[in-house]
DNA sequence: CTTGATTGCCGAACCGGTTAAGTAACGACG
DNA sequence: CGTCGTTACTTAACCGGTTCGGCAATCAAG
């Protein structure tokens, strides 16, 4: 198959390169009745725009990044990740733009990342994730001028673009519902607090309780299976018990309904479990679990959108994307006795 | 930041352009000294070459391309992709290759992205998942000269490269091991029979439950918990009910765990469960689940790793990657009474 | 009828690399 | 000493687009 390119399309309509190359991007300087017959012939001939010559000319790769910093297998057994990707996804297909996924084993990787990005232009703008407290990408995408939106919360994305969602009214919802039921020992199976969610909860799980004087715990962990399910066990083989642990994954959470049953205990009698990033994993295990909810197919959607506005100019602003919805189901109920 | 250019270069060290590519790309036509001497101002200049530019010229794009054909939500909840995603880039990134995914909704669009792919000369190879029987992608793939490895078995691969673990073994381990605990009445809850791996277990749980003359009975499904699910729930409250149960991943068995425990039955006392594909998932459920455990991310590297080799000139063969090892866990047990 | 603005297109430069062809300098050799 | 073959470069074309300056032709205004 050979390869047809802009200059076969001119010499077919008779035209030259530069008003074919006007035609095709729908630009002044041609005529309707020469831009009809320069589409006709590109239709006729099946052309596509070579995207290395188009990039090299217009200093634009139509392609967005997105480092994963995370192990494959966190990768794999989160799905929020796989979720996000999808949205952003569909997105980007509409526009025919591409995505360039980079997966590494730690921040100064993904900071390197960025540096090699834009010093061979190959992504037009980039999406963060994971963002952190004092999160050092936020300096580095500014000084390399590299357009991103952040998925975290405003007060650590330092003015840049971002796409958030209402963890603190998220955490204290959750908090308010276990409470409702009666829960004054409530514990918090938690992630890692250098990340800027987790950070927010805490904060929000800290001041929920104070306001409602539970007596609260609160446990950090890698998001793992492994840490959850150790930390369910120390927190329901301690002395004094929790009767309620709010997680901070559906892995964890998952993991610590099997530890529940392992110890002989039963969820919601013994435990209420509430579950956040309500996968299709929660409405599968029984109990079912109540999850915090968000769609993160769509959250990824948004920022996808936020970024394809911000290059066409946009004002880097800080964007609400939901504020998750707590489904309740069969691992809530009343206290024990 | 001013970019940095081979031209830049070339005006510092005081040679020309050309000497610099030779220079730079380690080949013959400069002496040790000049070489030297400019791959010091590349480094001082931090100079990286221009992704575009090179691929224009040389017709490469070190970049491969992932198509997925799967709804976000299932990519989300199976562990298999995120993780493959994973073991491809671990390998592309240390040949600073880069990943190029795509989602789609349906095989025609994944066809229609390959065309575009090979119009656009965007990527220099392609990974094929979910292998089908009579794959219309093979014929695609070869009519466009685009360079391919096929994640799937050789019988259904048509001599394209491909990476393969053996299913038919892997099948006939798990009901040699019910059928060795006892069990007599065996399910399968299987996948969409079109997908190739499925259809080699489906002719492999045949074959081996004839052998040992078992009871069998097979549930075709879209690989989805509800799906998983409502199989399970039907097998188990039909007049007689199976003894084990194996399912081809550990979504729909996990989901089936559920429902046995929402009937009130247990496993592995009631039913012996078996899952596909040992995510953390499996170790994490009470019971464990017993499982067929294959290393994903090494399967995804594997593939990588096969496809650089293609483009190096190595000829299209089928590679055994290994054969899936059963794992038993808490779920395994003789059959009731 | 001249002037000036507008329209529609051409030609050429350009993006930043790779690479084929050409050339000057040098040493070996008959 | 003339010739040939290497070596070490330079020059220039090329990849396939985008875009700018220029130039006729057309048309309205003065």
């Amino acid at each position: 198959m050979a390869r047809v390119t802009i200059t076969e399309i001119a010499r077919r309509a008779g035209v030259s390169k530069g008003a074919v190359s006007y035609a095709l991007n729908n630009q002044p300087g041609v005529s309707e009745a020469t831009r009809a017959r320069v589409l006709k012939v590109a239709e006729e001939l099946e052309w596509v725009p070579n995207r290395a010559a188009r990039q090299l000319s217009a200093a634009r790769s139509e392609t967005f990044g997105l480092v994963l910093a995370r192990t494959a297998k966190t990768l794999s057994e989160e799905p929020f990740y796989m979720g996000f990707v999808g949205g952003v996804e569909s997105v980007l297909a509409r526009k025919s733009y591409a995505l360039a996924l980079q997966v590494v084993a730690s921040l100064p990787e993904e900071l390197a990342t960025y540096r090699k990005w834009a010093a061979e232009r190959r992504v037009d703008g980039v999406i963060v994730v994971d963002l952190r407290v004092d999160d050092p990408r936020i300096p580095l995408l500014r000084r390399l001028g590299l357009p991103a939106v952040l998925v975290g919360d405003p007060s650590i994305a330092d003015g840049m673009a971002c796409v958030w969602t209402d963890g603190t009214s998220a955490m204290t919802a959750a908090v308010e519902h276990v409470a409702s039921l009666g829960h004054r020992r409530v514990a918090r199976v938690a992630g890692t607090p250098e990340h800027g969610h987790v950070w927010i909860r805490d904060q929000a799980f800290a001041a929920a309780s104070r306001r409602l004087s539970l007596d609260v715990e609160v446990v950090h962990t890698d998001f793992s299976a492994e840490e959850g399910a150790a930390a369910t066990r120390a927190l329901m083989t301690a002395g004094i018990r929790p009767t309620a642990i709010v997680y901070d994954n559906d892995l964890m959470a998952v993991a610590g309904l099997a530890v529940v049953q392992e110890l002989g205990l039963r969820s919601p009698y013994d435990v209420t479990l509430v579950a956040w990033d309500d996968s299709t994993l929660c409405r599968h295990t029984h109990p079912t679990l109540t999850a915090m909810s968000q769609n993160i197919v769509g959250y990824g959607a948004e920022v996808a959108q936020r970024l394809l506005d911000l290059l066409d100019g946009a004002r880097p602003q800080a964007h609400l994307y939901s504020t998750p919805l707590l489904i309740v189901r069969d691992s809530s109920g009343p206290p024990p006795r």
